[in-house]
DNA sequence: TTCTATGTAATCCTTTGGATTGCATTTAGT
DNA sequence: ACTAAATGCAATCCAAAGGATTACATAGAA
């Protein structure tokens, strides 16, 4: 059979990858354009889309905001990842699930 | 016309309030005890019931484990109530929407 | 009342998002 | 090719936040 639609082995797709790839392109605009108007330093949107930090609750506000789309589409996709590196390097299998509550 | 089902105006609940309502009593756990199936200390675990702290991707992991639900939903009541608190202190106005990228 | 559970304060540690500054490198534009 | 703009990145600082541990006071139940 075919591989589901998403594969659980892959790393899911950090948010600063959409833009770096599809947003600023699509806009044409510089980091530091973009961070001017996200309010936030050009150092702070450089480490984003190179994917060095994460999305904060209040750059996914920030990011909805200016883009238009709401915050919750960012902030999601950051916890998805989140969940996804936990669950690899920490050990959660020590954790015994309780049978019906 | 009646009120929507969610009022935008109410604070989104905290996931504490059903750890403290729903969950450990009807457990019959003690938060000690619960605290110690978790992996964390009491403290983390009474703060949390109390709504002092926030429930972390970490901890969303272990309630997820624990209770057999998967993280996903303490983290997305989490992030509700995060976007919430910010909208309500954060200036977020300045920032102007961009139109068709 | 005596023991258990709980709330909470104090302290310490680590991580992490941000801001600045400075510098080296890349990429355009002319 | 040369200059100027854009970007990557390192170093520092700072503040907030999750956890751990310890200790203490109170609430409650056996």
């Amino acid at each position: 059979m075919a591989k589901s639609l998403r594969d659980p082995k892959r790393r899911p797709t950090h948010p600063g990858a959409i833009l770096r790839e599809d947003v600023l392109p699509s806009l044409g605009m510089t980091q530091a354009e973009f961070a001017k108007r996200l309010g936030v330093s050009r150092l702070t949107v450089s480490e984003l889309i190179n994917e060095k930090r994460a999305v904060s609750p209040d750059m996914a506000m920030r990011l909805g905001r200016l883009l238009g789309n709401g915050p919750e589409i960012w902030l999601r996709m950051q916890q998805t990842l989140d969940l996804w590196e936990l669950a690899k390097h920490r050990d959660y299998e020590k954790i015994q699930t309780l049978k019906a509550a």
